[in-house]
DNA sequence: ATCATTTCATAAACTACTTCATTTTAATTG
DNA sequence: CAATTAAAATGAAGTAGTTTATGAAATGAT
């Protein structure tokens, strides 16, 4: 179980002992998902809090007249669960479908306590990238109050060039908020503009 | 200094000794505002974390075109501050104004060590919050991506019937992202139905 | 290579929402 | 309570984005 790019990640944050490092291989779980399959169903609990090592994901919600819209897109070194379903243990509206096949590592709800328990630093550490996550989505909020689709394209490229190469148009519209269409539109456009 | 209602919220989560009550009581800052002044302003950074005593406060942004668009309200026992600008104390895009005479209880940031440090349990805390907080801003997210300005007003209604009474209908749009015609156009359909 | 399927592009008709301009109503203030 | 200002309602005209439809290009399976 590679767990190296989680070890890593959190020591940005804070800083392990090794036995809490070996703590944290003993009691996490590391899973592998094939592209297309389901880390999480609408419907079901999320019962565990997921790192990438390795992939992309996409969280989505389907609404009643069978359209997705996706939520959050993630790649390496990104989090990615429902995190309302995860706190509360209640069903969650949400999918998150793998877009290649990805490694993941898992934070299973059942032992949180007890991995609070051991070591108690990691409050401060989830505390930490949950206020970075929190930031995020209000930026991201603002950004669709108060920016058209094209601006919201042209910010979303510079922010994550990795992203765009790696998933299907389609997705960075339904991601953006419009439609496959209209997103082809704008890439018209900015093609014409240069 | 009133702090009793906040510390009533925090024993929801945590439970607090006489001496860390004290402890707060005594590190924590109490701050009065007339409706209209600013608890933030953008360019400023936000040095403190805000929890309502009595009030009400809207937390926005102003685009290039002046338009004004509502990111969050806030009444008594919610938190208010920008919370991107707070963490990595840098100036916010944000402003926090008064819609009414409003008193806070304010966790300075400059004193979130030390805080942490006496009463570990806070960071149990604060991580809690900030999750049910992000898990509503996502919720945010896809309702203003599957549903229309109608369908978000009447969850606006059910969600926050207390503050609809309180402040005028065109922060309402605002914070529906529509323009305060639409809405009372909206209403006026609304009416029309019943 | 070839067939099937998924993805992307383009365009016309349509709709949810905005903008602008005016009037009515409600809230503040002297 | 009259006068002034702010908020809400209404309507006509405009626009950003959707829907539907069709064809081309890319991708994947055999």
């Amino acid at each position: 179980m590679n767990i190296t790019p989680l070890i890593t990640y959190i020591q940005n944050f804070i800083e392990l002992t090794e036995e809490e490092i070996a703590y944290l291989k003993d009691n996490l779980r590391s899973r592998k998902y094939l592209k297309g399959q389901f880390v999480l169903q609408q419907g079901d609990v999320c019962t565990s809090s997921s790192f990438i090592i390795k992939g992309c994901t996409k969280m989505f919600y389907v609404d009643d007249d069978g359209q997705e819209h996706i939520i959050m897109l993630g790649i390496e070194d990104w989090w990615v669960s429902d995190i309302g379903s995860f706190i509360n243990q209640t069903p969650s509206d949400f999918n998150i479908q793998c877009l290649e096949d990805t490694e993941l590592i898992q934070f299973p709800f059942s032992k949180m306590e007890d991995i609070y328990a051991k070591i108690p630093k990691l409050e401060r550490f989830f505390r930490k990238i949950v206020e970075r996550g929190l930031a995020a989505t209000q930026r991201r909020i603002l950004r669709n109050f108060s920016l058209n689709a094209k601006e919201r394209y042209l910010i979303f490229r510079e922010s994550y060039p990795s992203i765009e190469q790696r998933i299907p148009q389609y997705m960075i519209a339904s991601y953006l908020g419009i439609t496959k269409e209209f997103l082809s539109k704008i890439k018209g456009q900015l093609a014409q503009e240069n």
